[in-house]
DNA sequence: AACAACGGGCTTTTT
DNA sequence: GCCCGTTGTT
């Protein structure tokens, strides 16, 4: 039990409470990964047999970092023996071994979601209806969510509710565009992301022996990040735990930042009355950030309605407080950064990776890169394309997918003719639709064609056939050979890599270095772990990398860097120093996002999230123009700026553009009027000061000229009707009626309306 | 059928 | 400003 001394009472607690629902409500930086190691070390140590814990975390990064320190505290190998991932790779793994039962192969392909995408565009076509209306990416988010609450393709063409939203976006066909994505995923023998969470409801609900078993496999369940599970999660983790109710939810309702794709704080207060007798405790001593930044993030936080109240503390040093920088220009504001991390590190002897930008969207980060590299400090960015994702990669991965699923018709579609096979586009159209007509999958037909009415001449049918021949050829080592003999013989005889070696260019090399390092992967993938000399075959390797992310694949060449990263990418991690980049409204929070209460909060959890992932020293930035798809646009700081009580700021210009003004640059950090609208009085062009007129990306609107009764045209949701005004006016908030989504508040300063009559 | 040129839309966030 | 997909050209 020496080992629970490294934990505070509370932590210790909550460790230690082995049996019956609890849940545990973690403050940033309160040791909330530390209880769960710890806990699951207890859990082992008391007898608990690895092979019956189920720990679910939110990346597969988590849980690797998790397993590795467990068993430095166990002192043995048995923590790898643990059910630990993420909820997709879990899932998914359950799923692959019962697939039969849900009518799936065993090599089920998991698409992604540009996969998902394409295969919604070929239906929206197939449909002849308008894709400017569906929009792939939005039919397939409204897909996404209805899967995330298990409502199938039948039951929501069968909601009336559900039919009169979509016909209010005029988009009532999403019910039939559903039902036939789902049967041609199933044609294909593919899930997408959802999918893998749905099916497994299904598993459970549909067969009740299965269930039982796993019930009974798993007499312990931890959920990490429970703030952020979605209705599906939810109750996979209910049934799970019926029998035993050893469950262990851990989560921070304050970090709750992906409501945006389904997740539902709600879970966290159905804990209690789903589990009666639950036990709750309360991580609130913070071990990570200064008293400022801890006290600042407190202040914060404050501003939000939806919360469970808690007092987060800390008994460390004061710190300094948090610097404000205004720059003009956005790649000013990454000189200005940039600078500051440089001097930084030359006068505190700071290492590079104690360093990480945070922004709001990738694209803000091309500033950053660029004043960094002329300073010559290195870094290295999260997200954007993963390397998975890359044309090539995709390429590669499409020939291993269609080897163990020939009904891949994503796959299929992407490398039949890559290389170039002389089989054109028009050929395969042509194909596809007698599939479709025939119910068959693209593969049968192209097979068979004689089977089917498929007018194409000898030529393409010889080369239809020497391609069919050679997926054939590869497949019949899918279970004798290990993946990486396989994927080294695909590679090689599919003509890919050959493709790529020919290219000098420089894009030619690095792309076929890419696909080196995927075999590479692979290699290290298909290494027997155990002795017992298993081959782990190219199958086991798919299901793996369709669920991996850049997190994952971290490699050793990356360390001593400065991390540039999402703020989304940076939850769960911390750094010494940490900036915070483009606090502008419109930006952060985001344009999206300022239409409900409810969304307007998770921005400002977000933020929330971001500024706890400071040790020392947290800056905030923000430039007073930036170009937005090749436009300059005029920014305004971010209300967070305002919010934050302003005894934790240390506000002041930098920039050598701004040496002139320094003296008038104040900002006015007042409580009055709340006025995130114009805040210099030096500016550049002439502006009034009086925040009548709103500056914006698209065209000037002034607030005085909407009226009730006013025909108004906004930019998302199209012509509506002003039918109401209220409040005082930097803030005042219009009610507005649009038929295509019905009734809007909305704030004058942001809504952008434009009067049409 | 293969390639070059052009134009549109886009930026939230990700398993 | 950039990427993607569509169009036009050989």
């Amino acid at each position: 039990m020496e080992y629970l001394s490294h934990l505070n009472q509370n932590q210790r607690d909550a460790a230690s409470y082995i049996d019956g629902p609890l849940m545990v409500i973690a403050g940033a930086g309160s040791g909330k990964t530390r209880v769960l190691t710890y806990r699951v070390a207890h859990l082992i140590k008391q007898g608990v047999d690895p092979f019956n814990i189920l720990a679910l975390t939110f990346t597969n990064k988590a849980a690797k970092e998790m397993k590795e320190r467990i068993t430095k505290i166990i002192g043995s190998n048995e923590g790898q023996n643990i059910w630990m991932g993420t909820f997709h790779s879990i899932f998914a793994r359950i799923l692959r071994t019962e697939h039969e039962k849900i009518g799936y192969p065993r090599n089920f392909t998991i698409y992604d979601t540009q996969d998902s995408r394409n295969l919604v565009k070929t239906i929206v076509k197939e449909m002849n209806l308008d894709d400017k209306i569906y929009k792939p990416a939005g039919v397939l988010s409204r897909i996404s969510s209805a899967k995330s609450n298990l409502i199938s393709a039948q039951a929501y063409l069968k909601n009336a509710e559900i039919a009169s939203d979509d016909r209010m976006s005029n988009r009532p066909k999403i019910g039939e565009i559903y039902l036939t994505y789902q049967k041609r995923c199933f044609k294909a023998g593919a899930m997408d992301f959802d999918d893998l969470l749905f099916k497994t409801n299904v598993l459970l609900k549909d067969h009740p022996d299965v269930l039982l078993s796993y019930q009974h496999k798993f007499k312990h369940i931890l959920v990490d990040e429970y703030q952020d599970t979605n209705f599906s999660q939810y109750l996979i983790v209910k049934k799970l735990a019926a029998t035993h109710e050893n469950l262990c939810v851990v989560g921070d309702d304050a970090q709750s930042i992906y409501a945006f794709r389904g997740a539902n704080i709600q879970n966290i207060l159905n804990f209690k009355r789903d589990y009666p007798d639950y036990k709750l405790f309360k991580l609130e001593q913070n071990y990570r950030s200064t008293k400022v930044i801890v006290n600042a993030a407190n202040s914060i936080i404050a501003k939000n309605q939806d919360q469970i109240k808690k007092n987060v503390w800390t008994s460390n040093a004061e710190g300094n407080r948090i610097k404000v920088i205004k720059a003009l220009t956005d790649n000013e504001e990454g000189n200005v950064i940039a600078q500051n991390i440089f001097s930084t590190i030359q006068n505190e002897q700071a290492r590079n990776d104690e360093f990480a930008i945070l922004y709001r969207t990738n694209a803000q980060s091309r500033s950053f890169e660029e004043a960094l590299r002329k300073r010559n400090v290195p870094y290295k960015i999260y997200g954007g394309l993963s390397f998975y994702q890359r044309k090539e990669v995709k390429d590669l991965l499409a020939y291993f997918r269609l080897t163990a699923n020939h009904n891949d018709e994503e796959a299929l579609k992407r490398i039949i003719n890559f290389p170039k096979r002389g089989i054109g586009k028009t050929s395969i159209d042509k194909a596809i639709v007698v599939a479709n007509e025939a119910g068959v999958t693209l593969w049968d037909v192209i097979t068979t064609p004689e089977n089917y009415a498929l007018a194409l001449n000898t030529g393409t049918r010889n080369k239809l056939g020497e391609f069919t021949t050679m997926i054939k050829s590869f497949a019949t080592k899918l279970t004798s050979a290990p993946a990486y003999e396989l994927a080294h013989e695909i590679a090689s005889s599919c003509g890919i890599l050959k493709e790529f070696y020919a290219d000098k260019t420089p894009e030619g090399i690095s792309k076929y270095e890419n696909l080196q390092e995927l075999l590479n992967g692979i290699k290290e993938f298909s290494e027997p772990k155990n002795d017992d000399d298993q081959i782990i075959p190219l199958g086991d390797f798919l299901i793996d990398v369709a669920l991996l992310t850049d997190a994952d694949n971290e490699n050793p060449e990356e360390k001593n860097k400065v991390t540039l990263m999402t703020i989304h990418a940076s939850k769960g991690l911390e750094f010494p120093y940490v900036y915070i980049v483009g606090l502008e409204e419109n930006l952060f929070p985001s344009q999206m996002s300022l239409n409900t209460r409810s969304e307007l909060e998770e921005e400002r959890r977000l933020f929330y999230v971001a500024l706890t992932r400071a040790e020392k020293t947290a800056v905030l930035s923000y430039a007073t123009s930036r170009y937005r798809w090749g436009n300059l646009i005029t920014c305004e700081p971010s209300r967070f700026i305002e919010e934050i009580d302003p005894s934790f700021l240390d506000v002041e210009t930098a920039g050598p553009s701004s040496k002139s003004t320094r003296k008038q640059e104040v900002f006015g950090f007042g409580k009055s009027s709340a006025s995130a609208n114009q805040s210099t009085k030096v500016a550049p062009a002439p502006k009034p000061s009086n925040l009548k007129k709103v500056t914006s990306s698209i065209g000037t609107t002034t607030i005085s000229d909407v009226a009730v009764g006013n025909n108004v045209s906004h930019e998302r949701f199209g012509k509506g009707k002003v039918i109401n005004i209220e409040g005082d006016l930097p803030n005042q908030k219009a009610t507005v009626f649009f038929p295509s989504v019905g009734q809007k508040q909305l704030l004058l300063k942001f809504a952008k309306l434009v009067v049409l009559d």
